[in-house]
RNA sequence: CGCGGGGUAGAGCAGUUGGUAGCUCGUCGGGCUCAUAACCCGGAGGUCGUUGGUUCAAAUCCGGCCCCCGCAA
């Protein structure tokens, strides 16, 4: 099958790596424009465009996909099969959606109906699912509304996002070849999603990161974890931004103010938050790395009392 | 040229009116103790990111380069 490629960050790029090393003919790599990012406004190369050029394979980098014609036509010219979107970051309009003879198939890191949107798997964590995955659907009309064709199902346990999104990516990309396989044997069996369990993971703004120690010590340390590494939960300690990077629930009971430092210790930080206790052991603040409270504190001081905000 | 912080013992930090470096922890050895993440004594461990320059003398002043990080995108 002739196969197009849409996608753009890492998740998308493993996914596209095992399809050319699987022999797939993808002759047409479809991925967001480059941008200066970081400090110093270098331009980067998306993930799958690096994939893309390892391999010598056209990248179109349109800087959108609806009403553009020229784009459209470039498509349709080279007539794919299939094409395959993960995470390209654009909703794709009808008219692709179409153009293929087996239409656009999305690979699509939640178990839908659960957790459709930008950011399925931080959400997973964030939200407290017990386990998540990857589904591979048929694209039309809505935001990951499709039908369902393939799934498979991963436990999160006490994965972090970045350990999790690892795990999915791959999973994700065996997933995608063999629903490629299965379409191409005409077996696949497109299955309807249930609107009313479905839930919705909106794109992640760093400002999301903000702790609110009104919340229990479970949804923070959920929080913390669904945002390690990216992009990170965090608090002020006086006009310092300090962020969390791993922390523990302790039950017990406290009736300090939210976001009082109870004690500070080789263990951690013990800060009291909705009624309870929770202990940050993993800490960053500003133009510094990422330390343990325990080497932290060698050099610096944090102050019993103190409420963070 | 986006703004800014930083690179000093294994770790976290101090030390910038220039005079070859110090703290806490860890580590090694010894002591005390029923015992200890406690306490006492002693030791090892540093080309002060790199490279030029100024100087009698540079971690400390000046220039280039490399790397790390926060913000903003």
């Amino acid at each position: 099958m002739k196969i197009v490629f849409m996608g753009t960050p890492d998740f998308a790029a493993i996914s596209l790596e095992k399809l050319i090393s699987r022999g797939h003919e993808v002759g047409l790599v479809i991925t967001q424009p480059d941008k200066a990012k970081d400090r110093g406004k270098k331009v980067k190369f998306s993930p799958v465009k690096e994939v893309a050029l390892e391999h010598n394979i056209p990248v179109l980098q349109p800087e959108k996909v609806k009403n553009n014609q020229q784009f459209f036509d470039v498509l349709k010219e080279y007539n794919p099969d299939i094409i395959v979107v993960a995470a390209y970051g654009k909703i794709i309009p009808k008219e692709i959606l179409e153009l293929p003879r087996y239409g656009c198939i999305n690979v699509h890191a939640s178990l839908l109906p659960r957790l459709r949107g930008a950011s399925p798997i931080q959400h997973a964590i964030v939200d407290g699912e017990k386990v998540t995955g990857v589904t591979i659907m048929q694209m039309g009309q809505g935001l990951d509304t499709g039908d369902m064709l393939t799934k498979t199902e991963v436990e999160i346990g006490d994965m972090n996002y970045e350990e999790l999104h690892d795990v999915l990516s791959v999973k994700g990309a065996d997933l995608l070849v063999e629903t490629l396989s299965l379409i191409e044997q005409g077996k696949v069996k497109p299955e309807k999603q249930d609107d009313s369990l479905s839930t919705y993971a909106p794109m992640i703004y760093k400002q999301d990161g903000k702790i609110d120690f009104g919340k229990s010590p479970e949804e923070i340390e959920r929080l913390v974890r669904g945002f390690d590494p990216w992009p990170g939960a965090f608090c002020n300690y006086g006009d310092m931004t300090l962020k969390i990077w791993h922390c523990s629930k302790v039950m017990e009971e406290t009736k300090e103010e939210n976001g009082t430092i109870l004690d500070v210790s080789d263990r951690g930080i013990l800060i009291s938050c909705g009624g309870k206790k929770l202990l940050a052991d993993e800490i960053q603040v500003p133009g510094k790395k990422r330390v343990m409270v325990k080497d932290y504190i060698r050099g610096n001081s944090l102050e019993r009392g103190k409420v963070l905000e």
